[in-house]
DNA sequence: CCTTCCAATTCATATATATGACTGGTTGAC
DNA sequence: GTCAACCAGTCATATATATGAATTGGAAGG
């Protein structure tokens, strides 16, 4: 039995090839987190590679946090776990002092919307869906988000139902479009708050704010998503590591 | 001929005991930059494991980035390219709109000092030499640094020429104390310009200041320097990648 | 019914080996 | 002297294989 690798330039080696291959079948859903996938030595004959091309390609994939290998039971795809991602940057925590936690989401504003010249540029198209959330925890708001996704990609979403929007929103892209987003840039500067922003996160006017610009990124490296994100900037704490 | 790994212990996998040992005689200085390091067979032969083995140990050296391949010459230690990384998050140009380049650094203060708690938490030491540094670009001062680094470490920092200062610290801990920086962990927040820090680098007082607070680690994850670096938010530009 | 033990499955480590690709220096023809 | 061809050394890819370690599920036994 000797599946196909998908269609990459075949001078390519047979370890990238097989990763391209077994990145593209995770994002297609074909495997679940609870479930593994294939032992390396069933994947080595389906493929008609080594066992060691296979286990370099999976290296590969678990580097990228796409999947994860448990000894003795197999290896599974990674839930994407990019949940708390912006929060890093504002450690609150509950009025309680206990952990951080994920803030909950009131949805503002959902709609078909030309992108703006930034959120476009990062994006490829201006025909959008614009997002807008206040996100809050124990009920004080702490971070105002406009968002904006390819109408294309996401046909549909303007008309989903509210119920179905959970504090996260990628779990969501993936669920109802089969998009995973797999890594985003950010960007952060410093800016006031004014307006809207000001009113919604109940702050004075040209109060000092943290504004974080993500681009979000599929699988297949294409920009799936362009956010701003506002929040005070007396509660900013951002930690990275450097290497 | 068989070399011996550097004392670790001997349950860890050969792959693991022979990168620490690797690990060890870059940080030892042992190879320069300009030369390779022994080819894989060599080390094969000299630690009496495989190719392979040999290879798995690399390729985690080089993946810390502290070895570079360079297929067909040989595996080179790579210079700890630790430059510019502080002034990635303050993206500034010489007033020519050129490239970004290394800030000068006009040394303020060098003394043996007791730590404040915050570095001598991190450090594991109060007994340290405190530095303060304003840096620049074409002459407009953009970030002041006050830096902390166990005096044991460093002992004779104090009594360096001046003449050994260059633009950057990281070279200097390596070529006279040994002190490899492999790691830092940034804390970024905002505040407010005051005192020293405001005449320094010409703000008004309570102008909204970038605080960038760095933990740096050698290759043993030792810490080995603190500082708190400050510069006007208004120039702030930082950016991420997210994974 | 519960615990213990064992066997199968799976990933983890390690070796040995072969071939290809790239680099840098040497050789030799002109 | 110049330049092309060659060659030796090095990392890159790929295979085959063996053994160890962790987990799981079921059989055996009380």
């Amino acid at each position: 039995m000797s599946a196909q690798f998908t269609t990459s330039d075949d001078r390519l080696p047979a370890y990238v090839r097989l990763r391209d291959t077994l990145a593209s079948r995770i994002a297609k859903g074909e495997w679940t987190a609870e479930q593994p996938i294939p032992s390396e030595a069933r994947l080595a004959e389906a493929y008609q590679v080594s066992v060691g091309t296979v286990r370099k390609a999976v290296d590969g994939l678990v580097n990228e946090r796409l999947l994860e290998r448990r000894q003795g039971s197999g290896t599974f795809v990674k839930a994407p776990s990019f949940d708390a991602t912006l929060f890093r940057f504002f450690q609150l925590r509950e009025a309680d002092g206990s952990q951080l936690s994920i803030p909950s989401s009131k949805l503002i504003l959902r709609s078909r919307s030309k992108a703006p010249e930034i959120a476009a540029a990062a994006l490829g198209t201006t025909d959008t869906i614009k997002i807008v959330r206040l996100r809050s925890l124990s009920e004080v708001p702490v971070l105002f988000e406009e968002i904006y996704i390819p109408a294309e990609e996401f046909s549909g979403f303007e008309t989903l139902d509210d119920a179905d929007f959970g504090p996260l929103l990628y779990p969501l892209y993936f669920e109802k479009f089969g998009v995973l987003v797999k890594r985003a840039t950010d960007d952060l500067s410093f800016g006031r708050a004014s307006g809207q922003v000001a009113q919604q996160l109940r702050l004075e006017n040209d109060a000092p704010l943290a504004v974080i610009q993500r681009t979000a990124f599929d699988i297949e490296n294409k920009p799936v998503e362009w956010r701003i994100a506002r929040g005070s900037a007396a509660k900013f704490r951002y930690r990275t590591e450097i290497t």
